[in-house]
RNA sequence: GGGCGAGUGGCGGAACGGUAUACGCGCAACACUUAAAAUGUUGUGUUCAAAAGAACAUGAGGGUUCGAAUCCCUCCUCGCCCACCA
């Protein structure tokens, strides 16, 4: 066996000192940006996970530079965030120096993995170099009016008495102690990320992602057109005014829900007769979490507003108004039109207060003439016995709308009560603040006098100050609130005394646009040069996890996307093609998680096997964009693979002496496969017929060296220590022979990764002979040799001269025959 | 409740209208060895059979087709994401 850690170390040094995987700005060669998520440097370090992801790309940026490409493969660190916070306050240590030394952990590994990094270009979201343009990037947003500062109810744990980001709010509880979370109110940031929901929408035409993540980014966003429809208050100068997209159901409104939180109902308190109890129920509701509102098991509630009706503009009959804490006041307008009859959670609530509930839509039974009919109208007559019918139909009940088909219906209604279109989402604008200490600090200043004021550009970075304290305040407020020396301040603008904003950023903000800063990352005038941008831009293929989809993906679109719009970035969307890979779980099928014990140190795997066999294992253990058991054993077979390679090296005689058409072909069939199959991230496929073709190799003595120098080139992007090894022979004191030795051996100076990537021969691909498949009614009966593209009367007389399949059809009537060229020929009886 | 995905040997999986079980793991026998490890060779879906061979097998049931793991319908199980979004 190979002293993988010998060659391993060797190499990687070797490589940097040649710095053959930096990418050069402009070039005559075409350009290729690859990208993978920067990892979160954790305690913790590496994560099997992250060796997938990063090998996968690994894979695809070698094989695109040995096509010629000029390749960007940027590595850097997420290094803001929580977890070092925390164990900030736990040790007392500042998260600078914690990060420190994780970045050096993580880099240590990396390296070790031999990923073709540009590490020249790392960059580090937490150094003030990096976060002056974060905050930069802040500011246009203000100047634009994208960034605002509003009312927002935080997670508040009453406990810890701390304020908590949505992430550290596990069910509802708190991280930390386990408790239930409240809701407080407090002034925070917001990003507009809602003016951008359509452009953020209609960007995903333009490009190549995975449609499972297109899908979820537009269920996120969540765009419904519907009508906002004015209900009149009786004997009252106020309207209520409603969200719906079903104008079709109008005269099955019976009744009207308000959001806790509306505020008309403050305006009617006067008429209102059970104004105590309803006073009581809002303050309930007010306070409950997250949990307990959205709880769906839980039975619903509400208060009607005694003494006040509201008028069903289509009936012209008054109905009751309710308030009831399954209506939100962040969607639409805050209020409902109940339709009890075709709404479930009006039906539910409708049955529990005893509300009249009117059907005016019945379905219709549609009959198509298809195999599959009997099935549809089974369905179709659920719907008819159901009690409450969410489906279109014919109005019924609806005055002059009678017998109207229900789409239709929904804008000859509108025309008739005179409501007004509209579109909504379901996205919220993004809260940007955070209570924390371990963030990009927010560039506003609060003056007495002028009130907020942004933070000039030229004084950017505002540094985070060094403290003590990293826990956040009794208030609620950053700890950050509490160093006077940095929070007071001059105006900028009138000079008189002012406050600095104390609230960070989330660590969201730092990835958002950090594959520009790639770009020119130790520019220190602007966020990056903007002819490396439009060289470099957008990023051809992104790799990253499924989970980041619908925060980090749109997020970074989202910034990407207003960049553009004010001219610093070159294009609108950042990424051309998205990818997304399966999750490595335990041994056991449960997620790897320290509490669990089941976490895979690679340190030791790397140690034990080599970096080439565990980038060959994830990559050969099961397809790539699924979630997959990590196995201990099947390391061994990939250590085995790549021992017989490096003993066919070592025993067999490889000379441009030797010829042999026959592996020539399997060669050709080798190199078309794992081309392919890199491109679709078939990456357990490729190895596996890279396996077929050593299996071949194995039983030869002979080999003809330009055919192992290929294989050897495909191997590469996989295996690249190994390979540069074999490829060079240069070493002779660790036991390999060398190449003056064994003569005719390889010996090459310059890098394997370096070399062009093995074009196949389409010719030698294609087979001459194959086996033809004989069926008796669909069954396979026997199989013979023949020659490629022969005729059907050709093959029916070999069929039909197999001894076997004589036998098959003796006495019976030949009905058909089927021939599929170069596959089968099937005689039905 | 909604969306997405997946159910194939003892296990990870391959094939994604045309030879089901490639490749790997595991297991068994043999070879090498004093012995073990390592390595190599051979075998390995189930049932019946001495063998040749045959029948049955891709979560369950139905359909389309000369032919279905693959396409369509119904149901079941599991995973992930979202969730009172009017």
């Amino acid at each position: 066996m190979f002293n993988h850690q010998k060659i391993e170390k060797k190499w990687q040094k070797k490589w940097e000192e040649e710095r053959i995987y930096n990418a050069k700005d402009f070039s005559k060669k075409p350009k290729f940006y690859g990208l993978i998520e920067f990892p979160y440097p954790s305690g913790e370090g590496l994560h099997v996970g992250h060796i997938r992801s990063n090998t996968a790309m690994d894979i695809i940026c070698r094989k695109r530079r040995m096509d010629g490409y000029n390749v960007l493969y940027p590595i850097g660190w997420d290094a803001f965030g929580l977890p070092t916070e925390n164990y900030a306050i736990k040790k007392g240590i500042h998260p600078k120096i914690v990060t420190k030394k994780n970045t050096d952990n993580f880099k240590k590994q990396l390296k070790s993995l031999g990923f073709s990094f540009d590490w020249e270009r790392e960059i580090n979201t937490s150094e003030p170099d990096y976060y002056k343009w974060t905050q930069w990037i802040f500011l246009q947003f203000y100047k634009h009016g994208l960034a605002y500062k509003k009312k927002m109810p935080i997670n508040w744990c009453p406990f810890c008495k701390i304020g908590l980001a949505n992430e550290e709010v596990v069910n509802g509880c708190c991280e930390r102690c386990g408790g239930l979370v409240e809701k407080k109110e407090k002034e925070q940031w917001l990003l507009r990320i809602t003016k951008y929901a359509d452009k953020l929408l209609k960007g995903l035409k333009e490009v190549d992602f995975l449609e499972k993540i297109k899908v979820q980014q537009t269920n996120w966003i969540g765009k419904s057109e519907g009508v906002e429809i004015n209900f009149e208050i009786k004997n009252h100068k106020l309207k209520i005014k409603v969200f719906t997209t079903r104008p079709d159901t109008l005269f099955g409104a019976t009744y009207l829900v308000l959001a806790p939180e509306s505020e008309i109902v403050f305006q009617l308190s006067d008429k209102i007769l059970n104004w105590k109890e309803v006073k009581k129920y809002i303050a309930i509701a007010k306070r409950k979490s997250d949990l307990q509102r959205t709880d769906l098991i839980k039975e619903k509630t509400g208060i009607e507003l005694k003494g006040i009706k509201a008028v069903n503009p289509a009936t012209k009959k008054e109905i009751p108004i309710w308030i009831a804490d399954y209506v939100l006041s962040s969607y639409g307008t805050g209020a409902i039109m109940a339709v009890p009859a075709h709404d479930k959670r009006d039906f539910e609530f409708a049955k529990k207060f005893k509300l009249p509930i009117v059907k005016v839509i019945e379905p219709i039974l549609m009959y198509v003439a298809n195999p599959t009919a009997k099935a549809n109208a089974a369905v179709s007559q659920l719907a008819i016995e159901s009690e409450f019918w969410e489906g279109d139909g014919e109005l019924i009940n609806s005055g002059k709308f009678n017998g109207m088909d229900s789409q239709k219906a929904k804008w000859e209604i509108i025309k008739f009560v005179g409501g007004k279109k509209q579109t909504q989402y379901h996205l919220r604008d993004w809260i940007f603040s955070r209570q924390h200490y371990w963030g990009e600090p927010i560039p506003i200043i609060f003056c007495e006098k002028c009130g907020e004021v942004p933070v000039s550009e030229k004084d950017l970075p505002i540094k985070l100050p060094n403290i003590k304290n990293y826990k956040p305040t009794d208030t609620g407020e950053s700890p950050l609130a509490v160093i006077k020396k940095w929070v007071n301040v001059k105006c900028p603008k009138c000079g008189g005394k002012a406050k600095r904003e104390t609230d960070t950023m989330p660590n969201w903000a730092g990835s958002s646009w950090y594959f520009l800063r790639y770009l020119d990352p130790k520019n220190n005038k602007k966020l990056a040069d903007f002819k490396k941008m439009k060289y470099w831009m957008p990023v051809d293929w992104y790799n990253g996890g499924m989970e980041h989809t619908t925060l980090h993906l749109l997020y970074s679109r989202f910034w990407n996307n207003f960049l553009y719009d004010i001219g610093f970035a070159p294009t609108k969307e950042p990424y051309k093609k998205r990818t997304s890979q399966g999750m490595i779980l335990g041994e056991g099928g449960e997620k790897m998680s320290k509490s669990k014990g089941n976490v895979i140190n690679p340190d030791f795997i790397i140690k034990e096997f080599g970096a080439d066999v565990i980038r060959l294992y994830e990559m050969f253990m099961g397809p790539f964009d699924q979630a997959i058991n990590w196995d201990n054993k099947g390391l061994g077979g990939c250590s085995r693979f790549l021992g017989k390679i490096w003993n066919i090296a070592e025993k067999n005689n490889i000379s441009n002496k030797f010829k042999n058409p026959d592996l020539e072909k399997s060669l050709h069939q080798t190199i078309k496969k794992v081309s392919n199959d890199i491109e679709m991230m078939n990456f357990n496929t490729a190895v596996s017929n890279l396996m077929i073709f050593i299996n071949k190799c194995y039983k030869l003595k002979d080999i003809p060296q330009s055919i192992w120098e290929n294989f050897l080139k495909i191997l590469a992007p996989f295996s690249p220590f190994i390979t540069e090894e074999l490829w060079s022979r240069l070493d002779s004191k660790s036991g390999i022979r060398d190449s003056k030795e064994s003569g005719e051996k390889l010996g090459h100076k310059k890098s394997i990764h370096l070399e062009k990537w093995p074009e196949y021969n389409l010719k030698l691909t294609e087979k001459e002979k194959f086996e033809m498949i004989i069926q008796i009614n669909g069954k396979m009966r026997d199989k013979t040799s023949v020659m490629v593209n022969i005729s059907q009367k050709e093959a029916e007389k070999i069929a039909f001269s197999q001894k076997k399949i004589e036998n098959w059809i003796k006495n019976k009537k030949i009905k058909k025959i089927i021939f599929i060229p170069n596959r089968l020929i099937n005689i039905v009886l």
